[in-house]
DNA sequence: AGCACGCCGACT
DNA sequence: GTCGGCGTGCTC
């Protein structure tokens, strides 16, 4: 006999509770089914994880499960079980993470009802009752009203305060009440029937690879790849293993990064995989989306595909897993729930005894090291042989922004009539606006960072939360004249360049210049015509797969990701450098200049001359020498609070909390975070390096246990 | 997270 | 003397 059961609620808390099953629901609960139940004074919707015959608890007065949601559970044990690991390893809340694998209105939203009651109505003819009380009484008499409603018709600050004494009094009752939505009628569209397009891509060589990974993968088991190759040979090999995987009656689920929202990818899916494909992203709308989840939820998709979230979505069978382009930042979710969807599909896979493959053309320093050792690397790329020239150019040999050979390379090109591709990745016109007597220098108001100064657009602009306001070119303290500070940016570039060579189109693609969102196709399809001499643009350039081939490709001071404050910088300057190098014609009178403060250092170098192992292997030395992921377990820590002075207590009593266990972890830090401040909250980090991962979760359960305050947990490994 | 309880400063 | 600050603890 069911009697009690356990739910996890969509709160901030590492905890479950448990409930009572009312005697009409015993025969119906299961794991995995939506429930409402009551929390403090709220109704809220929460997730049936365990059942128990007798209370598992002592000395705790249960409630009782008000509502059974589901007939069918949502979520499956083994998505239940991912879940939980999910939220083990990040400290966070399981509940979160539940919810935040449904559609929106899978939660029952509730409103709070305000109804009068006889004393009330007595009341309002007593001497006692006061002007306030009054005038909610009276208009109570002529019907209920919700708190909302209420709320916003007196505008008063004490409004809570009266309202809850007035409860008290017996005047007023509060109603926690179901908000339902009317059911959905799901029309139950006919299965498209599987017309997976036969494609013979798959040249020898792929098919060995494509074969080597069948055969090591354990029937029914989890195994896991990584392909190393470029991007056309690799989703050769994905599709070969997605149609074998659909052809065995199991799923696939499709991750790829935010940036490849293009419709490339649906496309792509649609003409290889019919209508059998199921897309997810964030440009869809509400019903669309939740349209497509509840075909996912019918099993009628063979692939589920979209970005990191898509981990997220409850299905059965699933057999495969692919995350491409698994170097990407944006399989990172900072935002609560916070996860890194690498790791997050590796426990989905294991929990599944699924097969994942993780590709990339140039794979993250981590991945790569681990699967080299575990001989679960696929590196498809024979050494290809290229033909154009290419230069470091040292800039500390140089004057002016633009050096000479660069000049040279770009004037050529130009008197040939050929394109020139530039890239800078710095924007704006300078990193920051001073004050040229008294230091004054403007910060956002969000974030407390330096606000970049864009002169085209006369703006400043905080880098972090787009806060902008307009330029001011006299100090707000003195009064004295604003001047550019901080290094310059690609609109400096564009000057210079306009400087230069005055009868070329130059045309430059950032962020900005791209507010709307054909502008860029707009420039890339200008360029392709031949209508634009030198397009210059930051790293988003890089991610257009629509930019053409040039026989001149420039790269300008790639520093600036190399002097990022990130263990990763060396491998992001490397991956940046060979990004660029992908849109040089492979001909004998191609081009590819890199212009650079440090046209010494290793990432550059190796990029530059096509030197990818000696590169990982200078990368790895480093991490090792200086214990970085992969050598260790690397915990970001970000306390957050309105008051600066208790986050900073806060974060320093970490530091005494850990210090017996000193010997098993090195701590860097408290200091402020990347982003100072966030929508009003300051934020300091610790960051911790553990060579176990047993020994950073005994000193995170203990700071989580010790520290009271809000905080979130980021683990890289 | 929210919300209640609880102990120390500036006010009618 | 009280109102109210947010530190601490709890939510089945």
């Amino acid at each position: 006999m069911i009697l009690f059961a356990q739910v996890v609620l969509p709160v901030p808390l590492r905890k479950s509770f448990v409930y009572r099953v009312p005697e009409e629901y015993q025969k119906k609960v299961r794991k995995g089914i939506r429930v409402l139940v009551p929390f403090r004074k709220n109704l809220l919707t929460g997730f049936i994880t365990e059942l128990f015959s007798e209370a598992p608890l002592k000395n705790i007065k249960f409630k009782k499960i008000r509502e059974l949601l589901d007939e069918e559970p949502v979520f499956s044990l083994s998505f239940l079980s991912f879940t939980k690991r999910l939220s083990d390893y990040y400290y966070s809340s399981w509940g979160e993470i539940l919810h935040a694998s449904l559609p929106p209105s899978f939660a029952v939203k509730t409103r709070t009802v305000i109804y009068i009651c006889k004393k009330g109505k007595a009341y309002l003819n007593q001497d006692s009752c006061s002007d306030s009380e009054r005038e909610i009484l009276k208009f109570l008499t002529r019907k209920h009203y919700t708190e909302l409603y209420l709320r916003r018709k007196f505008k008063k600050s004490s409004f809570s305060s009266i309202i809850s004494n007035m409860e008290e009094k017996g005047l007023i009752s509060i109603k926690k009440e179901i908000r339902r939505s009317p059911k959905r009628e799901w029309n139950n569209t006919q299965k498209a029937p599987t017309q997976i397009e036969i494609d013979d891509s798959l040249d020898s060589d792929l098919r060995k690879k494509a074969d080597e990974i069948k055969s090591k993968r354990g029937e029914d088991a989890f195994s896991c790849f990584l392909i190393s190759s470029s991007k056309k040979k690799r989703e050769a090999v994905y599709f070969d293993l997605i149609r074998e995987t659909t052809a065995s009656g199991l799923k696939t689920l499709f991750l790829f990064p935010e940036i490849e929202l293009s419709d490339r990818i649906l496309k792509e899916f649609k003409k290889k995989l019919g209508e059998n494909a199921a897309v997810l992203h964030s440009r869809m709308s509400e019903k669309q989306k939740e349209l497509t989840w509840e075909r996912i939820r019918r099993g009628e998709a063979e692939v589920v595909a979209g970005p990191r979230s898509v981990l997220l979505t409850p299905f059965e069978k699933l057999g495969l897993i692919i995350l491409d382009q698994e170097h990407e930042d944006s399989y990172y979710q900072k935002e609560s729930p916070a996860y890194d969807a690498r790791i997050g599909a590796r426990l989905r896979a294991e929990e599944e005894k699924a097969v994942l493959i993780y590709g990339s053309e140039y794979p993250s320093v981590e991945l790569l090291y681990r699967s080299r050792n575990k001989g679960s690397l696929i590196d498809l790329d024979k050494v290809q042989k290229t033909q154009f020239k290419r230069d470091i150019i040292d800039s500390r040999k140089q004057t002016g922004v633009i050096s000479r050979a660069m000049k040279t390379g770009i004037m050529k090109r130009v008197e040939q009539k050929e394109p020139v591709t530039l890239f800078f990745n710095r924007h704006g016109y300078a990193s920051s606006l001073v004050c040229s007597q008294c230091d004054f220098t403007p910060k956002c108001q969000n974030c407390e960072v330096l606000l970049t100064y864009y002169k085209k657009e006369e703006k400043l602009i905080c880098r972090y939360c787009h806060y902008s306001t307009d330029l001011f070119m006299k100090c707000p303290e003195c009064g004295s004249r604003m001047v550019p500070g901080g290094g310059f940016g690609i609109e400096v570039l564009e000057e210079e360049l306009k400087r230069n060579f005055p009868d070329s189109c130059i045309r430059s693609l950032h962020k900005l210049a791209v507010k709307k969102k054909n502008q860029e196709e707009e420039i890339i399809k200008d360029y392709r015509a031949g209508k634009i001499d030198i397009l210059l643009g930051t790293q988003m350039m890089a991610h257009q797969s629509k930019l053409p081939l040039s026989y001149f490709v420039g790269v300008f001071y790639p520093e600036s990701i190399l002097r990022l404050s990130d263990f990763r910088a060396g491998y992001k300057t490397f991956r940046y450098i060979k990004e660029t190098m992908k849109f040089v014609k492979d001909a004998p009178n191609s081009e590819f200049m890199v212009q650079t403060y440090l046209p010494h250092t290793y990432p550059i170098q190796n990029a530059v001359y096509d030197d990818s192992v000696s590169f990982y292997e200078h990368e790895l030395r480093n991490r090792r020498l200086m214990g970085y992921p992969p050598f260790s377990y690397l915990a970001e820590l970000l306390f957050t609070g309105k008051d600066l002075r208790s986050v900073a207590r806060k974060s320093r009593k970490l530091l005494d909390v850990v210090k017996d266990k000193k010997d098993q972890i090195e701590i860097l830090g408290p200091s402020f975070a990347p982003v100072k401040k966030l929508r009003g909250k300051n934020r300091v980090q610790v960051i911790i390096k553990s060579k176990e991962r047993s020994s950073l979760d005994e000193i995170l359960e203990k700071i989580f246990k010790d520290i009271k305050t809000r905080k979130s947990v980021f683990v890289y490994e």
